[in-house]
DNA sequence: TAAAAGTGTAAAGTATGCTTTGCAAAGGAG
DNA sequence: CTCCTTTGCAAAGCATACTTTACACTTTTA
């Protein structure tokens, strides 16, 4: 799924790393993310878009066919 | 965790059957969601609180600890 | 009251999210 | 140029989301 994670993360200056650890889960697991290799659980989402101060549905994009 | 679904599927007066098909799952989907056997995944919680015209934060319940 | 529709549950199987470890390569800073 | 931080990737393993089938119980409707 696309999502605004990478761009919103360098907004912020952070490293996958602290972003990882905000929100309690691996840089793997974010780096996955922001590869567009799998979708987040909707808890990480929640977690995620929390932690940038945004809702879910401004973080990731559900346009998309097959969603 | 926690949802609003039961009470918006009712107060629309839909079968679990109903709802299922249109956001295209089974019925135990609904049922497990429902009885808090487990926790949508973020493309369900989507289509689910879409059906109904509301977000995903006022669907799903995220206020508890834990999540 | 009998049939039908709706709901809860269970177990086994498949698919997907996330972790762990480890290595390679790219970029910035000294 | 060299070190250090950051990022991409891979494979194996565990946890969780969802399906399928099937059965029991309850509520609605004819």
């Amino acid at each position: 799924m696309k999502t605004r994670i990478q761009e919103l993360r360098k907004q912020r200056k952070l490293s996958q790393e602290e972003l990882a650890l905000a929100v309690g889960v691996t840089r793997q697991t974010i780096t996955s993310l922001e590869r567009e290799k799998y979708t987040a659980s909707l808890v990480l989402a929640y977690k995620i878009a929390t932690y940038f101060g945004l809702a879910i549905e401004e973080v990731f994009d559900f346009s998309e066919a097959g969603y």
